[in-house]
DNA sequence: CCACCCATGTAACTAGTTACATGATTTC
DNA sequence: GAAATCATGTAACTAGTTACATGGGTGG
């Protein structure tokens, strides 16, 4: 895919360590895209080679930490990959190799493994809910949102549409696979 | 993810070449997997070397074509990997890294991206639900289908409510995006 | 002072992609 | 006889994961 572009877009909304990012991409970016702090340090510093960010050792704290902050050359570089046209990729899922095999060759239990998507798809809906709430619904009318508010409304939304999807198919596919 | 256990399983349901399953990877099974036939060829060659599979020299054609076919330790070792539990993890979406640019930095021509992932969405759509007639609606009730039958369709739902999912989203933020 | 979190990294490995290569067979 | 497709592979690269390492700061 590509983290450097991830990572630029998460610096723009707000500039900060290495560590952080790899805080916010284990949480609310993490919604959609996940990463390691090894991964992150390294892209971080081919990023710092390229000219894309510069970072400077943080004054406030007593830490070693370094707050990177995006350049020009990364806002050109992040404009120009954003504005590529790309095919959708078909996503991998793992899962559908199992049901697959649990279709071939009897039942291999994945029938518990159903009940726990369906908790983790309730869960996950909740928390985007939650989310909604407190940052798109209270907040303002949704009239006078923003554009930008309202792309991130939507990145939420796809979210909240795609777990209620999930959640909808694993309760049809839960029924299915406890008649054994 | 797991390459050799999806050839598997692709394998149990009918024995064939590497050749051959490129092309289902890239096809049908390429609904949710897909694999290059450099990846599968060398999958191929270590999963015959730990014995999960062998494969014969085809009698019935000229060319140098291989048909591979599953072992008893290559069930074995599907039906061990298919009840593994896994947590689900979160898909890597590239496009809402692109959002968020367009959130931050302005209109980068993403409207017509929209307008283009619509189309996507709708013919896959199409696709599905003219195999859903062919494959699973008009054979038999699905009352009288088999346990396996079922859960294949099961497959297909996930494409369908995927793609209902997908287009829903996709027509409320290409509104969104529409103004500028 | 011990455990835990902050903060950064290296090294080795695994999976996946892209580019290149080859020869045989079928189709026009 | 040329072009397309069948059928198999190698090599180099890129992205991502797992395991290991280190040292400072904070709270009990």
């Amino acid at each position: 895919m590509s983290l450097p572009h991830a990572l630029m877009v998460s610096l723009i909304e707000k500039s900060c360590s290495g560590y952080d990012l790899a805080q916010r991409f284990g949480k609310s970016i993490g919604f959609f895209w996940q990463a390691s702090h090894q991964q992150i340090y390294r892209e971080l510093a081919k990023m710092e080679e390229k000219g894309w960010v510069k970072s400077e050792a943080d004054e406030e704290s007593k830490t070693k930490k370094r707050i990177y902050e995006v350049l020009d050359a990364g806002r050109i570089e992040l404009k120009r990959w954003a504005s590529e046209s790309v095919e959708p990729v078909t996503q991998r899922e793992e899962f559908f190799v199992r049901l697959r095999a649990e279709a071939a060759l009897g039942p291999l239990g994945l029938v518990d493994e159903m009940r726990h998507r369906i908790q983790i798809h309730e869960q996950k809906l909740a928390l985007y809910r939650a989310i909604e709430q407190r940052d798109f619904l209270s907040k303002a009318h949704k009239n006078s949102m923003t554009r930008e508010l309202k792309i991130q409304y939507q990145i939420l939304r796809a979210g909240i549409v795609y777990e209620e999807g999930g959640l909808k198919w694993s309760k049809e596919t839960y029924e299915i696979l406890k008649q054994e």
